[in-house]
DNA sequence: ATAAACCCTAGACCTAACTCTAGGGCAACC
DNA sequence: GGTTGCCCTAGAGTTAGGTCTAGGGTTTAT
């Protein structure tokens, strides 16, 4: 079984143009044409790019999702290259979930304090502080007086 | 105590021109001026400051954050919008997170089959699979022929 | 009173990652 | 055999989020 450019676009969610991009940027070179010229996926095709896809998602630049599919296309000679690469962008993830959940934190702490039952006056007490530190500065108040 | 914008950029790894730029966007309405028309960030600033960057980091894009920032300006009546929004924003958050995590688990088994001590045999059997495909649907092989 | 180190704005420029258009070929039906 | 619906390429255009330049004012130390 194989597939049309337009079948992969809908299996993926990427669009037909993302795909002739991913193409034009050489991360498909794995992908064969028919006799007309035609893009034919594979099973194995999809496969591959959904390993594609998995990067992409996680943030990985085009450049560097290149390179691995330059690594996959040299065979298995270069494993250890796809092994540091992957364990680098690995790193990256974690990292990033990391700073994440930290932020998440100071969201949840602002939802916390707009869900207080006192949230209103926890929020003009703030209010009051800003405004003060601006005129002991000798500063302009930049909010709307209602 | 009032900070320049560069002792901002400083303490924010943000640049000066990211600084400028977040302004004019209308993410800053809250800083005032000073008399010669400098920016002049006071502690309560950077407080808001570090809040912009954590939904920022979190992915929120320049125009939602500019609406939380009027829901601030127009003080606790907006206190119901704020919490809209941001509960909002930490549910896109966890899609997100949770979709890294699938990631994740699939670079994971990547990185475990390429660790596996038989990891060129399983890489040349996947090989071989991949261009017998091309071949049962008379496609042209693009691997390189080692 | 001048140099060095700041600050300002407007607006041009840049980068990544698409997204679309124009112009044209192939394939299947009516 | 013509219309419809695919497919192709090259290259222009778009969007988001910055980044930088030019031209000019301010502040501080010498």
């Amino acid at each position: 079984m194989t597939y049309s450019i337009k079948e992969v676009a809908e299996k993926t969610n990427l669009s037909i143009y993302t795909l002739r991009f991913y193409d034009k940027q050489g991360l498909l070179p794995f992908v064969s044409r028919n006799a007309s010229g035609y893009r034919t996926f594979t099973e194995g095709d999809l496969h591959l790019l959904k390993t594609i896809c998995c990067l992409k998602e996680t943030g990985m630049k085009i450049a560097d999702i290149r390179q691995y599919i330059t690594y996959v296309m040299a065979g298995p000679r270069s494993i250890p290259q796809r092994q540091a690469l992957l364990r680098e962008h690995r790193q990256a993830i974690e990292v990033q979930q990391a700073a994440i959940q930290t932020n998440l934190k100071e969201i949840d702490r602002k939802l916390a304090l707009y869900d207080a039952p006192n949230a209103t006056h926890l929020v003009n007490q703030e209010l009051a502080f800003v405004q003060h530190e601006k005129r002991a500065n000798g500063l302009p108040n930049p909010f709307v007086l209602s």
